[in-house]
RNA sequence: GUCCCCAUCGUCUAGCGGCCUAGGACGUCGCCCUUUCAAGGCGAAGAUCGCGGGUUCGAUUCCCGCUGGGGGCACCA
């Protein structure tokens, strides 16, 4: 029973791929992974105006890097194909064609502005009911054959029952949802120009491609009692409703562009890692127990259940999605950091050449080692290692620590107790227990010592750990940089 | 205007009538570690559970009203 679910991820491609579309996929995906069901993409492109081929692309490839793969839809077909609304015209013809068979839809050759004036009249009186007020829906039929067949343009609208009870579903986060029929109007199916509305095609597709739970945003909740009347008319069976609350802004608005990053694009540009926004995201709404935070996607894929779903709109907070990414870095092994992150950052930056890892692969598993729990996004990894390739003294900390009385004595003991270290013993510990007797040696506190030799070696007060840094850099570079240094020192 | 949805620390949340002197996480603030910055460890502050009525021996949990947010009401999705 469990193998029959068939849920779907529709977005429209009028944008990029944004967070709230992304939550939205990542539960349709770990619903139907969790249950061993089926995950169908379709592109929602019946808005010829905004919907793009770019568009498209994008947002497959931002699927992709998410890591939510899909069962059916573009790229990877399937029965219920194709998967382009705009490539179902013919199914949305046949689906009307049966309906106007049944009495169910009926043409309205009412104007926009017959309309907007009528809902206006309505907004006058006071009357709570401003929809379409069915003008045409008892038209003599060869009358309306007859202006059909004249040419008049016209739209097909559903006909609602005239005695529908209430409309009554049982929503998975919202539990009992309730509309009265009185307040869902003759909805369009069909535009003049032959396309179908939203609302139309959706229930067509969901229905003819077996959708067994809904899974979207709250947005739609509202639109629910519409839909549901159009699979009734179809004969189709009602899925499943769960309805997701927003995504909003630290201000409590929808979460839109003047918030920042919106699009999943733009987070793994930042440098994120596809697996921590997965993690964020499912949680922003979603609970695994209420104590766990960190819950890899493989295991939400495994664990994901429509009852644990929060009713509240949630805030996103970047700060958190910073920290689990960070969390993310730190649990790799050295090994995976260095050649997933490390190295293709320093080749990016231009440090090294794209190939390197496998020349020196102890060297930047060692580094990586000490970048891990420093690191929150991948372009931290360059940016905290750069000085490893690249020495830039930077001013107040020149200022600081070097320019200061005293430290060129304190170079040149560093320099003098490195020296007679041999070749083959120059590693991090080595190296932190010979400098540890400087300080001693002079007589003055070990910051000042090794703040100033810091600066030498990094150019910067503060840095990765002195003594790997220097090993890092090998004998005679360290060696090197501390002479540099000199000029800038004083006695 | 009307219909609908939502309401627990600054933020994400746990809670599905007594286990709650409301738990966890981010953030914040201390302390420890320490030659910088992180990470890590320990700890603290932070929520009269939006407000007012009920129901009940007992409400964060159930019901009603209010208030405050949000969404729909299109030949947009």
């Amino acid at each position: 029973m469990s193998d029959q679910i068939r849920v779907r991820f529709a977005p429209s491609p009028t944008g990029r791929l944004h967070l709230g579309g992304a939550r939205t996929a990542i539960y349709n995906w770990a619903f139907a992974r969790t249950h061993g069901g089926t995950f169908i993409l379709r592109i929602d492109d019946t808005d010829p105006e905004r919907s793009t081929e770019e568009n498209t692309q994008q947002i497959l490839r931002s699927m992709e890097w998410l890591g939510l793969d899909w069962d059916e839809g573009p790229q990877k077909g399937g029965d219920f194909g194709p998967y382009f609304q705009t490539q179902r015209a013919s199914h949305y013809q046949a689906a009307l064609e049966r309906l106007i068979e049944k009495g169910a839809a009926y043409p309205c050759f009412c104007t926009a502005e017959e309309l907007e004036a009528s809902r206006a009249a309505a907004r006058e009186r006071g009357d709570s009911f401003q929809g379409y007020q069915r003008t045409c829906r008892n038209m003599d039929p060869a009358e309306a054959q007859a202006r059909i067949d004249a040419g008049e343009p016209h739209v097909w609208r559903l006909k609602v029952p005239e005695d529908h009870p209430a409309v009554v579903f049982e929503d998975a986060v919202h539990g009992t949802c309730r509309f009265e029929a009185k307040e869902l109007d003759d909805m369009v199916l069909v535009r003049s120009d032959g396309t179908p509305t939203y609302n139309y095609a959706t229930v067509v597709d969901d229905g003819e491609m077996g959708i067994t739970h809904v899974i979207r945003g709250d947005d739609h909740l509202s639109n629910t009692p519409r839909q549901i009347l159009v699979f009734e008319a179809l004969g189709y069976k009602i899925p499943t409703f769960a309805h997701l609350s927003m995504i909003l802004g630290s201000d409590g608005k929808k979460l839109s562009k003047r918030h920042g990053a919106t699009s999943v694009e733009e987070y793994r540009d930042r440098g994120f890692l596809n697996d921590a926004l997965v993690n964020y995201l499912a949680l922003l709404g979603w609970s695994l127990d209420g104590e766990t935070t960190i819950i890899h996607p493989d295991q939400i894929a495994q664990s994901f259940t429509l009852d644990r779903i929060s009713k509240n709109p949630a805030v996103f907070d970047e700060e958190k999605l910073l920290w689990m990414d960070g969390e993310y870095m730190n649990s790799m092994s050295d090994q995976e950091f260095a050649q997933r992150i490390l190295v293709p950052q320093l080749a990016e930056a231009g440090f090294i050449p794209p190939e390197s890892y496998s020349q020196r692969a102890a060297w930047y598993d060692q580094l990586s080692n000490i970048l891990k729990p420093r690191c929150r996004v991948m372009g931290d990894a360059a940016e905290k290692s750069r000085f490893l390739f690249d020495l830039v003294y930077d001013e107040p900390s020149v200022n600081k620590n070097l320019a200061k009385e005293g430290t060129r004595g304190y170079l040149r003991a560093c320099y003098e107790t490195l020296e007679v270290l041999g070749d083959d013993i120059w590693t991090a510990e080595d190296i932190d227990a010979a400098l540890e007797e400087v300080p001693v040696k002079l007589g003055v506190p070990k910051k000042k010592v090794f703040q100033a030799l810091r600066v030498a070696e990094c150019g910067h007060q503060v840095s990765l750990p002195l003594g790997p840094s220097m090993e890092l850099l090998g004998k005679r570079e360290s060696l090197s940089r501390i002479e540099l240094a000199d000029p800038l020192a004083q006695d």
